[in-house]
RNA sequence: GGCCCGUUGGUGAAGCGGUUAACACAUAUGCCUUUCACGCAUACAUCCACGGGUUCGAAUCCCGUACGGGUCA
Protein backbone atom coordinates (compact mmCIF):
# COMPACT_ATOMS: atom_id res chain seq x y z
CA UNK A 1 0.00 0.00 0.00
CA UNK A 2 0.79 3.41 -0.86
CA UNK A 3 2.00 5.84 1.85
CA UNK A 4 0.07 9.26 1.86
CA UNK A 5 1.55 11.99 0.90
CA UNK A 6 1.97 14.70 2.90
CA UNK A 7 3.14 18.55 2.61
CA UNK A 8 3.90 19.96 6.17
CA UNK A 9 4.35 23.67 6.55
CA UNK A 10 7.50 24.62 8.37
CA UNK A 11 8.30 27.43 10.03
CA UNK A 12 11.35 27.05 11.85
CA UNK A 13 10.45 26.50 15.12
CA UNK A 14 9.75 23.36 17.23
CA UNK A 15 6.26 22.86 16.66
CA UNK A 16 6.82 22.55 13.01
CA UNK A 17 9.60 20.16 13.66
CA UNK A 18 8.07 18.19 16.16
CA UNK A 19 5.26 17.22 13.65
CA UNK A 20 7.48 16.12 10.75
CA UNK A 21 8.57 13.79 13.57
CA UNK A 22 5.15 12.72 14.09
CA UNK A 23 4.09 12.18 11.12
CA UNK A 24 7.26 10.28 9.86
CA UNK A 25 6.53 8.04 12.40
CA UNK A 26 2.63 8.11 12.05
CA UNK A 27 3.69 6.58 8.12
CA UNK A 28 3.15 8.85 5.78
CA UNK A 29 5.59 10.36 3.14
CA UNK A 30 6.50 13.71 4.59
CA UNK A 31 7.32 16.88 2.62
CA UNK A 32 8.71 20.13 3.91
CA UNK A 33 7.39 23.81 2.90
CA UNK A 34 8.86 26.91 4.07
CA UNK A 35 6.51 29.83 3.76
CA UNK A 36 7.56 33.65 3.39
CA UNK A 37 4.91 35.99 3.19
CA UNK A 38 5.60 39.20 4.43
CA UNK A 39 8.94 40.89 3.74
CA UNK A 40 9.68 43.79 5.70
CA UNK A 41 11.67 46.02 2.85
CA UNK A 42 9.19 46.21 0.50
CA UNK A 43 6.23 46.09 2.61
CA UNK A 44 7.89 49.33 4.47
CA UNK A 45 7.60 47.85 7.82
CA UNK A 46 10.12 50.31 9.39
CA UNK A 47 8.76 51.80 12.39
CA UNK A 48 8.66 49.53 15.55
CA UNK A 49 10.46 46.67 13.46
CA UNK A 50 13.78 45.45 16.61
CA UNK A 51 15.18 43.76 13.35
CA UNK A 52 15.32 46.36 10.78
CA UNK A 53 19.42 46.43 11.54
CA UNK A 54 19.98 43.23 11.86
CA UNK A 55 22.36 41.47 9.80
CA UNK A 56 20.23 38.72 8.86
CA UNK A 57 16.30 39.28 8.71
CA UNK A 58 14.33 36.83 11.22
CA UNK A 59 12.60 34.71 8.14
CA UNK A 60 16.29 34.03 6.92
CA UNK A 61 17.21 32.84 9.91
CA UNK A 62 14.21 31.19 10.39
CA UNK A 63 14.58 29.19 7.00
CA UNK A 64 17.89 28.20 7.96
CA UNK A 65 16.58 26.54 10.91
CA UNK A 66 13.78 24.61 9.85
CA UNK A 67 16.60 23.58 6.77
CA UNK A 68 18.73 22.57 9.42
CA UNK A 69 16.04 20.28 10.84
CA UNK A 70 15.05 19.04 7.14
CA UNK A 71 18.77 17.54 7.00
CA UNK A 72 18.48 16.05 10.38
CA UNK A 73 15.15 14.26 9.54
CA UNK A 74 16.40 13.57 6.01
CA UNK A 75 13.20 15.01 4.33
CA UNK A 76 13.36 17.48 1.30
CA UNK A 77 12.10 20.95 1.42
CA UNK A 78 11.11 23.50 -0.71
CA UNK A 79 10.37 27.10 -0.73
CA UNK A 80 7.11 29.18 -1.39
CA UNK A 81 6.21 32.70 -1.24
CA UNK A 82 2.85 34.34 -0.84
CA UNK A 83 3.83 38.30 -0.20
CA UNK A 84 1.74 39.38 -2.65
CA UNK A 85 -1.21 37.59 -1.77
CA UNK A 86 -0.60 38.11 1.98
CA UNK A 87 -0.50 41.52 1.51
CA UNK A 88 -3.54 41.34 -0.96
CA UNK A 89 -5.73 39.42 1.32
CA UNK A 90 -4.86 39.73 5.03
CA UNK A 91 -3.10 42.81 5.28
CA UNK A 92 -4.89 45.06 3.42
CA UNK A 93 -7.93 43.88 5.18
CA UNK A 94 -6.06 44.05 8.58
CA UNK A 95 -5.39 47.88 7.82
CA UNK A 96 -8.86 48.80 7.12
CA UNK A 97 -10.42 47.37 9.39
CA UNK A 98 -8.17 49.31 12.09
CA UNK A 99 -8.82 52.24 9.87
CA UNK A 100 -12.98 51.81 10.49
CA UNK A 101 -11.69 51.43 14.15
CA UNK A 102 -11.75 47.52 15.08
CA UNK A 103 -9.97 45.00 15.96
CA UNK A 104 -8.91 42.46 13.51
CA UNK A 105 -7.80 39.35 13.60
CA UNK A 106 -5.39 38.69 10.66
CA UNK A 107 -3.75 35.04 12.16
CA UNK A 108 -7.34 34.02 11.47
CA UNK A 109 -7.38 35.45 8.04
CA UNK A 110 -3.95 34.09 7.36
CA UNK A 111 -5.30 30.57 8.09
CA UNK A 112 -8.23 31.12 5.88
CA UNK A 113 -6.38 32.82 2.66
CA UNK A 114 -2.86 31.09 2.59
CA UNK A 115 -1.96 28.79 4.99
CA UNK A 116 -5.07 26.09 3.84
CA UNK A 117 -5.80 28.40 0.71
CA UNK A 118 -2.93 29.27 -1.64
CA UNK A 119 -0.79 26.73 -0.06
CA UNK A 120 -3.14 23.96 0.26
CA UNK A 121 -4.07 24.71 -3.80
CA UNK A 122 0.26 24.63 -4.18
CA UNK A 123 0.23 21.02 -2.40
CA UNK A 124 -2.27 19.85 -4.22
CA UNK A 125 -1.41 20.92 -7.69
CA UNK A 126 2.07 18.98 -6.68
CA UNK A 127 0.30 15.75 -5.71
CA UNK A 128 0.27 15.60 -2.20
CA UNK A 129 -2.38 13.99 -0.16
CA UNK A 130 -2.69 16.16 2.86
CA UNK A 131 -1.34 19.32 4.27
CA UNK A 132 -0.19 19.35 7.36
CA UNK A 133 0.41 22.02 10.30
CA UNK A 134 2.24 22.19 13.42
CA UNK A 135 -1.20 23.91 15.10
CA UNK A 136 -2.21 22.86 18.40
CA UNK A 137 -5.16 21.19 16.99
CA UNK A 138 -7.01 18.07 16.37
CA UNK A 139 -9.21 17.07 12.78
CA UNK A 140 -11.22 13.56 12.81
CA UNK A 141 -12.02 12.50 9.43
CA UNK A 142 -15.05 10.41 8.93
CA UNK A 143 -17.43 9.33 6.66
CA UNK A 144 -19.48 12.33 7.11
CA UNK A 145 -16.85 14.62 6.82
CA UNK A 146 -14.07 16.12 8.87
CA UNK A 147 -14.73 17.57 12.25
CA UNK A 148 -11.97 20.25 14.50
CA UNK A 149 -11.20 19.13 17.19
CA UNK A 150 -9.59 21.29 20.26
CA UNK A 151 -6.19 19.79 20.90
CA UNK A 152 -5.10 17.89 24.07
CA UNK A 153 -2.92 20.92 25.42
CA UNK A 154 -6.08 23.21 26.10
CA UNK A 155 -3.74 25.55 26.92
CA UNK A 156 -2.06 25.94 23.68
CA UNK A 157 -5.10 24.92 21.72
CA UNK A 158 -5.09 27.07 18.36
CA UNK A 159 -8.50 25.93 17.55
CA UNK A 160 -9.60 29.74 17.15
CA UNK A 161 -7.58 31.23 14.81
CA UNK A 162 -8.73 27.90 12.66
CA UNK A 163 -12.09 28.88 12.86
CA UNK A 164 -12.72 29.83 9.60
CA UNK A 165 -11.54 26.99 7.47
CA UNK A 166 -14.21 25.06 5.71
CA UNK A 167 -15.00 21.42 5.41
CA UNK A 168 -12.91 21.21 2.46
CA UNK A 169 -9.95 22.40 3.65
CA UNK A 170 -10.42 20.33 7.21
CA UNK A 171 -10.55 16.99 4.66
CA UNK A 172 -7.71 17.81 3.36
CA UNK A 173 -5.60 19.21 6.81
CA UNK A 174 -3.44 17.17 9.12
CA UNK A 175 -2.69 18.51 12.99
CA UNK A 176 0.33 15.90 13.97
CA UNK A 177 0.79 17.70 17.26
CA UNK A 178 -3.17 17.01 18.59
CA UNK A 179 -2.06 14.50 21.21
CA UNK A 180 0.87 16.22 22.50
CA UNK A 181 1.76 19.07 24.93
CA UNK A 182 4.06 21.57 24.58
CA UNK A 183 6.02 20.10 27.14
CA UNK A 184 5.93 16.64 25.58
CA UNK A 185 6.84 18.41 21.98
CA UNK A 186 9.70 20.22 24.02
CA UNK A 187 10.94 16.35 25.04
CA UNK A 188 10.50 15.19 21.92
CA UNK A 189 12.53 17.62 20.29
CA UNK A 190 15.26 17.34 23.27
CA UNK A 191 14.95 13.42 22.72
CA UNK A 192 15.72 13.38 18.56
CA UNK A 193 18.54 16.03 19.22
CA UNK A 194 16.95 18.54 17.40
CA UNK A 195 18.44 21.55 16.31
CA UNK A 196 15.95 23.96 17.84
CA UNK A 197 14.70 21.82 20.46
CA UNK A 198 15.07 24.84 22.61
CA UNK A 199 14.38 27.64 20.15
CA UNK A 200 11.91 30.06 21.87
CA UNK A 201 8.22 29.85 20.64
CA UNK A 202 7.65 32.88 18.11
CA UNK A 203 4.89 35.35 19.12
CA UNK A 204 3.07 38.50 17.05
CA UNK A 205 1.19 38.45 13.70
CA UNK A 206 2.44 35.61 11.88
CA UNK A 207 4.50 36.03 9.60
CA UNK A 208 5.21 39.39 10.28
CA UNK A 209 6.86 38.96 13.66
CA UNK A 210 6.84 41.03 17.56
CA UNK A 211 6.60 44.86 16.84
CA UNK A 212 6.16 47.56 18.41
CA UNK A 213 2.42 47.37 17.81
CA UNK A 214 1.50 51.34 17.72
CA UNK A 215 4.84 52.40 15.60
CA UNK A 216 3.64 49.30 13.39
CA UNK A 217 0.44 50.34 12.26
CA UNK A 218 1.92 54.32 12.11
CA UNK A 219 3.96 53.07 9.05
CA UNK A 220 0.55 52.47 7.19
CA UNK A 221 -2.10 54.35 9.25
CA UNK A 222 -1.63 58.06 9.86
CA UNK A 223 -1.76 59.83 13.32
CA UNK A 224 -5.31 61.59 14.06
CA UNK A 225 -4.72 62.74 17.42
CA UNK A 226 -7.14 63.39 19.67
CA UNK A 227 -8.60 63.75 23.24
CA UNK A 228 -8.62 60.77 25.72
CA UNK A 229 -12.05 61.28 27.71
CA UNK A 230 -13.15 59.84 31.21
CA UNK A 231 -16.66 58.49 29.76
CA UNK A 232 -18.63 58.87 32.97
CA UNK A 233 -17.50 62.72 33.49
CA UNK A 234 -16.35 63.52 29.90
CA UNK A 235 -13.14 65.25 31.47
CA UNK A 236 -10.25 65.00 29.92
CA UNK A 237 -7.33 62.53 31.06
CA UNK A 238 -4.71 63.00 28.37
CA UNK A 239 -4.39 63.05 24.28
CA UNK A 240 -4.21 60.27 21.92
CA UNK A 241 -2.17 59.99 18.70
CA UNK A 242 -5.05 57.93 17.13
CA UNK A 243 -7.73 55.89 18.27
CA UNK A 244 -7.36 53.24 15.58
CA UNK A 245 -4.07 52.29 17.72
CA UNK A 246 -5.93 51.22 20.72
CA UNK A 247 -8.05 48.00 21.03
CA UNK A 248 -10.99 47.97 23.51
CA UNK A 249 -9.79 47.01 27.38
CA UNK A 250 -6.51 48.09 26.47
CA UNK A 251 -4.43 49.82 29.60
CA UNK A 252 -0.93 50.34 28.53
CA UNK A 253 -0.22 53.18 26.27
CA UNK A 254 -2.13 55.36 27.31
CA UNK A 255 0.34 57.68 29.29
CA UNK A 256 -2.52 58.48 32.06
CA UNK A 257 -1.11 58.88 35.04
CA UNK A 258 -2.73 59.87 38.71
CA UNK A 259 -5.18 61.75 37.98
CA UNK A 260 -6.54 64.92 40.54
CA UNK A 261 -10.19 64.42 40.48
CA UNK A 262 -10.72 60.69 40.21
CA UNK A 263 -9.80 57.28 42.30
CA UNK A 264 -6.43 55.35 42.00
CA UNK A 265 -6.75 52.94 39.58
CA UNK A 266 -5.85 51.74 36.03
CA UNK A 267 -7.03 53.52 32.71
CA UNK A 268 -8.76 51.09 30.16
CA UNK A 269 -9.86 51.69 26.82
CA UNK A 270 -13.82 51.28 26.74
CA UNK A 271 -14.98 52.73 23.37
CA UNK A 272 -13.85 55.14 20.64
CA UNK A 273 -15.50 57.79 18.49
CA UNK A 274 -13.92 57.74 15.43
CA UNK A 275 -15.74 60.90 13.90
CA UNK A 276 -14.53 63.05 16.83
CA UNK A 277 -11.27 61.85 17.19
CA UNK A 278 -12.41 60.23 20.62
CA UNK A 279 -10.86 57.75 22.74
CA UNK A 280 -13.41 56.96 25.67
CA UNK A 281 -11.17 55.82 29.00
CA UNK A 282 -12.66 54.44 32.56
CA UNK A 283 -10.53 53.41 35.77
CA UNK A 284 -13.77 51.94 37.65
CA UNK A 285 -12.67 49.37 39.60
CA UNK A 286 -14.72 46.27 38.42
CA UNK A 287 -14.53 47.51 34.61
CA UNK A 288 -17.96 46.83 34.50
CA UNK A 289 -17.98 49.24 31.57
CA UNK A 290 -16.92 46.55 29.62
CA UNK A 291 -19.92 44.50 29.87
CA UNK A 292 -21.75 42.50 27.11
CA UNK A 293 -24.94 40.82 27.24
CA UNK A 294 -24.97 40.11 23.08
CA UNK A 295 -22.94 40.61 20.22
CA UNK A 296 -23.78 39.92 16.44
CA UNK A 297 -21.40 37.63 14.74
CA UNK A 298 -21.38 37.87 11.05
CA UNK A 299 -19.49 35.89 8.38
CA UNK A 300 -19.69 32.74 10.35
CA UNK A 301 -17.98 29.99 9.22
CA UNK A 302 -18.78 26.21 9.93
CA UNK A 303 -17.06 23.55 9.70
CA UNK A 304 -19.28 20.60 8.95
CA UNK A 305 -22.90 20.90 8.02
CA UNK A 306 -23.65 19.14 11.41
CA UNK A 307 -23.48 22.20 13.42
CA UNK A 308 -26.16 24.08 11.07
CA UNK A 309 -28.87 25.95 12.96
CA UNK A 310 -27.22 25.77 16.36
CA UNK A 311 -28.93 27.39 19.29
CA UNK A 312 -26.54 26.71 21.93
CA UNK A 313 -22.58 26.24 22.18
CA UNK A 314 -19.62 27.48 23.91
CA UNK A 315 -18.24 30.71 23.08
CA UNK A 316 -14.78 32.12 22.84
CA UNK A 317 -14.29 35.60 22.01
CA UNK A 318 -10.73 35.97 22.31
CA UNK A 319 -7.44 34.15 22.20
CA UNK A 320 -6.76 32.16 25.27
CA UNK A 321 -9.86 33.32 27.01
CA UNK A 322 -12.04 30.98 28.73
CA UNK A 323 -15.31 29.27 26.92
CA UNK A 324 -19.11 30.64 27.44
CA UNK A 325 -22.06 29.56 27.25
CA UNK A 326 -24.41 31.01 24.88
CA UNK A 327 -27.52 31.04 22.92
CA UNK A 328 -27.47 31.83 19.47
CA UNK A 329 -30.20 33.27 17.30
CA UNK A 330 -29.38 32.58 13.62
CA UNK A 331 -30.37 35.79 11.59
CA UNK A 332 -29.33 34.65 8.53
CA UNK A 333 -26.97 31.50 7.07
CA UNK A 334 -23.79 33.18 8.18
CA UNK A 335 -24.86 35.69 10.94
CA UNK A 336 -26.29 35.39 14.45
CA UNK A 337 -26.89 36.84 17.48
CA UNK A 338 -25.20 35.13 20.49
CA UNK A 339 -26.32 36.41 23.70
CA UNK A 340 -25.73 35.42 27.60
CA UNK A 341 -25.95 37.03 31.09
CA UNK A 342 -22.87 36.33 31.87
CA UNK A 343 -19.98 36.70 28.85
CA UNK A 344 -16.78 38.62 29.57
CA UNK A 345 -15.68 41.77 29.89
CA UNK A 346 -14.34 43.52 26.97
CA UNK A 347 -15.65 41.81 24.11
CA UNK A 348 -14.00 43.82 20.64
CA UNK A 349 -15.93 44.20 17.41
CA UNK A 350 -13.35 42.89 14.97
CA UNK A 351 -12.45 39.53 16.76
CA UNK A 352 -13.34 36.48 16.16
CA UNK A 353 -16.21 34.73 18.28
CA UNK A 354 -15.62 30.47 18.08
CA UNK A 355 -18.13 28.26 18.89
CA UNK A 356 -17.28 25.02 20.59
CA UNK A 357 -19.25 21.75 21.68
CA UNK A 358 -17.62 19.92 24.06
CA UNK A 359 -13.92 18.53 22.23
CA UNK A 360 -15.73 19.66 19.11
CA UNK A 361 -14.43 23.18 17.70
CA UNK A 362 -17.50 24.45 15.25
CA UNK A 363 -16.13 27.33 13.46
CA UNK A 364 -16.59 30.76 14.57
CA UNK A 365 -17.61 34.56 12.74
CA UNK A 366 -16.35 38.58 13.28
CA UNK A 367 -17.60 39.76 16.24
CA UNK A 368 -19.66 43.26 14.30
CA UNK A 369 -21.85 44.93 16.96
CA UNK A 370 -22.07 44.74 20.87
CA UNK A 371 -25.01 44.93 23.09
CA UNK A 372 -25.87 45.45 26.36
CA UNK A 373 -29.54 45.33 27.62
CA UNK A 374 -30.56 45.78 24.18
CA UNK A 375 -28.95 48.66 23.66
CA UNK A 376 -25.89 48.78 20.94
CA UNK A 377 -22.95 49.97 22.18
CA UNK A 378 -21.79 53.14 19.89
CA UNK A 379 -20.04 55.60 21.32
CA UNK A 380 -22.15 57.94 19.33
CA UNK A 381 -20.86 56.68 16.49
CA UNK A 382 -24.38 56.27 14.58
C1' G B 1 -1.03 96.14 49.68
C1' G B 2 -2.35 93.21 54.62
C1' C B 3 -3.36 88.32 56.43
C1' C B 4 -3.61 82.96 55.62
C1' C B 5 -2.47 78.28 53.00
C1' G B 6 0.34 75.45 49.67
C1' U B 7 4.94 73.96 46.78
C1' U B 8 7.50 66.03 47.58
C1' G B 9 9.59 61.28 41.31
C1' G B 10 6.46 61.65 34.58
C1' U B 11 1.31 62.25 37.17
C1' G B 12 -1.93 62.04 41.72
C1' A B 13 -0.51 61.82 46.57
C1' A B 14 1.48 59.93 51.88
C1' G B 15 5.04 61.37 55.39
C1' C B 16 4.97 66.70 59.64
C1' G B 17 12.62 66.22 63.68
C1' G B 18 16.17 60.36 63.05
C1' U B 19 12.25 55.95 57.23
C1' U B 20 15.88 52.08 52.33
C1' A B 21 11.10 59.15 51.26
C1' A B 22 4.61 55.14 51.51
C1' C B 23 1.05 53.91 47.96
C1' A B 24 -1.45 54.34 43.19
C1' C B 25 -1.09 55.44 38.08
C1' A B 26 2.30 56.21 34.11
C1' U B 27 6.93 54.54 31.82
C1' A B 28 10.77 50.69 30.84
C1' U B 29 12.20 45.68 30.87
C1' G B 30 11.14 40.51 31.61
C1' C B 31 7.41 36.56 31.83
C1' C B 32 2.87 35.05 29.48
C1' U B 33 1.08 34.80 24.24
C1' U B 34 1.30 32.47 16.62
C1' U B 35 -3.77 38.66 16.52
C1' C B 36 -4.64 43.05 19.31
C1' A B 37 -5.16 42.97 24.34
C1' C B 38 -5.74 41.33 29.71
C1' G B 39 -2.62 39.37 33.55
C1' C B 40 1.97 38.59 36.45
C1' A B 41 7.04 40.17 38.01
C1' U B 42 10.99 43.58 38.42
C1' A B 43 13.12 48.51 37.85
C1' C B 44 12.57 53.78 38.39
C1' A B 45 13.00 60.50 43.55
C1' U B 46 21.81 60.57 45.59
C1' C B 47 16.53 63.25 47.47
C1' C B 48 11.44 66.50 49.11
C1' A B 49 10.62 74.88 44.91
C1' C B 50 15.27 77.88 45.97
C1' G B 51 18.74 80.35 49.67
C1' G B 52 20.04 80.68 54.75
C1' G B 53 19.42 79.23 59.96
C1' U B 54 18.18 76.08 64.54
C1' U B 55 19.62 70.97 65.91
C1' C B 56 24.00 65.51 67.24
C1' G B 57 20.36 64.98 63.23
C1' A B 58 15.23 68.31 58.95
C1' A B 59 11.31 66.75 53.45
C1' U B 60 9.56 67.53 58.36
C1' C B 61 11.03 73.63 63.00
C1' C B 62 12.45 79.10 61.95
C1' C B 63 13.62 83.30 58.43
C1' G B 64 13.81 85.17 53.56
C1' U B 65 13.00 84.68 47.86
C1' A B 66 10.09 82.73 43.69
C1' C B 67 5.66 80.60 41.97
C1' G B 68 0.57 79.07 42.86
C1' G B 69 -4.36 79.43 45.59
C1' G B 70 -7.61 81.86 49.07
C1' U B 71 -9.21 86.03 51.76
C1' C B 72 -9.77 91.36 53.51
C1' A B 73 -9.98 97.19 52.58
Amino acid sequence: MERKKVLLGISGGVDSAVAAIVLKEEGYDVTAAFMRNWDSTTNNDILGNPTVEDYICPQEQDYNDAKKVCEQLGIEILRVDFINEYWDNVFTYFINEYKLGRTPNPDILCNKFIKFDYFLDYAMEKGFDYIAMGHYAGVEHTQEGSYMLKAKDTNKDQTYFLSQLNQYQLSKSLFPLAKFTKPEIREIALKNDLYVAKKKDSTGICFIGERNFKEFLSNYIPAQPGKILDYRTKKEVGEHAGVMYYTIGQAKGLAIGGQKDFDNGKWYVMGKNLKEKILYVSNDHEQMFLQTDKALISDINLNNDKFIGITEANAKFRYRQKEYPVDIEWVDNNSAYVSSDNLPLGITIGQACVFYLDEYCCGGGTIDKIYLNNEEIDYGEN
